[in-house]
DNA sequence: CATCATACCTTGCCGTGAAAGGTATGGCAA
DNA sequence: TTGCCATACCTTTCACGGCAAGGTATGATG
């Protein structure tokens, strides 16, 4: 075991956002309003989160950024790379490992557990 | 800012170690013990996570504590407290709001989804 | 013309988790 | 005996990620 997953909480920002661009591309603030509609308003997470992240997700080449101009407004559009489909899978693998752990201990004794009568 | 609803992520340890000791007492290293195997190494919280969280919930009155020795060896065994019980509702039904949120949004457009015809 | 919504971005703070180190004792093996 | 490992407690230190807040610019609206 090289690498240990340190830090097993964090990436959830990340996830999200790869995610919804896998579907179509999308830009910064459209992004944060879709993470907010999305999950009804249980998690808003601010353009200081989503734009570093979608600068870092791009600087790895997971993301593809493209500036379009629409209505006189810039946009910058960023769509899905084959790196981030891996990205994407792999943090979503993460994502769900974890919660399944977690739920694991939630649920109480081992499923399979031991009664020591 | 102690009921600050920032910081979304966090706050799994506490759950974790509240979840545990509502089923019995249990004393530190005993709990680093239980999370690596309840969660099947999923998740490996090292003491320097779980003595502050045990101070700090113990410091809030949601655990106390009581010293016992056993084979010579002092260990310090925490249980739950009434307010610990709402402490742990309270975390359990946060987590799982996360998740559904989250989930809903990895799991495609929106369930009761809008279709414009 | 002023204000709001759109759209981008950065700086700086702070909480949290994690590594690493420190103390002490009991058991076991060399 | 000595030394080492496992048990058991604890603290200090650090890094990083999420977030608020602030800053720029432009189009629409009243």
């Amino acid at each position: 075991m090289a690498e240990n997953n340190s830090n097993f909480m964090s990436g959830v920002p990340e996830l999200l956002v790869l995610r919804l661009v896998r579907e179509k591309e999308m830009y910064g603030y459209e992004l944060v309003q879709a993470i907010r509609e999305r999950s009804n308003d249980a998690i808003a997470l601010g353009e200081g989160v989503i734009y570093p992240v979608l600068h870092a997700l791009e600087r790895d080449g997971a993301l593809s950024s493209n500036r379009k101009t629409v209505n006189g407004r810039s946009r910058v559009y960023y769509s899905l790379t084959a790196t981030g489909v891996r990205r994407l899978d792999d943090l979503a693998g993460n994502w769900s490992r974890l919660t399944e752990a977690i739920q694991s201990v939630l649920g109480g004794p081992a499923i399979g557990g031991v009664s020591h009568a």
